[in-house]
DNA sequence: GTTCCTGCAAAGAGTTTGCATTGTG
DNA sequence: CACAATGCAAACTCTTTGCAGGAAC
């Protein structure tokens, strides 16, 4: 047999949370996580939610702003910012620890690894006690490709 | 004589990058300056606007921020946001590069140095063919001293 | 049946905008 | 004296909260 994937392990981990929480299996819990780990990457609570209404589903914003959360406390998902002032989140299970790389001209976010990062930080936190939980390194760059492929993606695009 | 000061070199910069755009010498905007370059750091624009009012300066919410677009125009002041939603500044001049390390404990923002953190940061362009303007890496991590001196200081801090 | 969870609408935080007034050049 | 910049208040965006109805256990 193949090895589950990650949105099966997703939903069992859900399961499992929910279970040792005591909360509730509700159907909106399954269906926002399977539209994160099946459709969407670097989204926002409003594009979530747009993207629940419009597959036809009646989710409410304070659902989603909620299952973010409880998603967001068991690991399934990631929460970042980016420093445009508004958080993106992107799903967790079946990646491994990547940065990101942003273009400032058309907004388009790359994901990288690099492995000598996690020794930096590893370093930082010994040099002041501290034990690093997580890290975030964005990049903001321009393209230096005279045809960028995505900026004709999204052409509205301005960073802030 | 001593050389200048970064508040002394703040106020050229920004008599200068003035007199280029064309724009007005006003009061508050060397006096946001000034407060930026001598009495804050970490600060965001409710702190700044409270802090100008407590000094006895009628200045505007609006003001504040425009201001600070201004000054982060034109290289004087940098904008960070740290995860939690909303903007951070700091002057910018007379600071080397730096990054943050921040307690989720209590809030508290350590700034850091790492020399490596500048290659890793270009190699990592270079496999993308983009140039990078600017970087941030945020470490959040938590206190391994048991009477952190910070603990004391925000006593009401929660991370989100 | 109890408790959790939802949807709705209203509140809240941070930021931006419109417009009349002020003040710099 | 023109036009940029200000102050004020209202608007806006994203997120959170309160409450009543509905669903899971």
């Amino acid at each position: 047999m193949y090895p589950p994937s990650p949105l099966e392990r997703a939903i069992r981990a859900l399961d499992e949370h929910i279970a040792r929480k005591g909360l509730r299996r509700t159907e909106e819990r399954y269906e926002i996580l399977r539209a994160i780990y099946s459709e969407l990457t670097h989204f926002n609570a409003e594009t979530l939610h747009r993207h629940l209404i419009g597959k036809g589903l009646r989710v409410s914003r304070a659902t989603v702003y909620n299952t973010l959360d409880l998603l967001t406390e068991c690991g399934l998902v990631k929460r970042y910012s980016f420093g445009s002032g508004y958080t993106l989140y992107e799903r967790s299970l079946g990646r491994r620890q990547h940065d990101h790389l942003l273009c400032v001209e058309c907004g388009h976010i790359q994901e990288f690894c690099d492995p000598q990062l996690g020794s930096i930080v590893e370093s930082v936190g010994a040099l002041f006690q501290m034990r690093p939980i997580r890290h975030e390194l964005v990049i903001h760059a321009e393209c230096t490709q005279p045809e960028c492929p995505h900026r004709r993606e999204s052409a509205t695009f301005a960073e802030k």
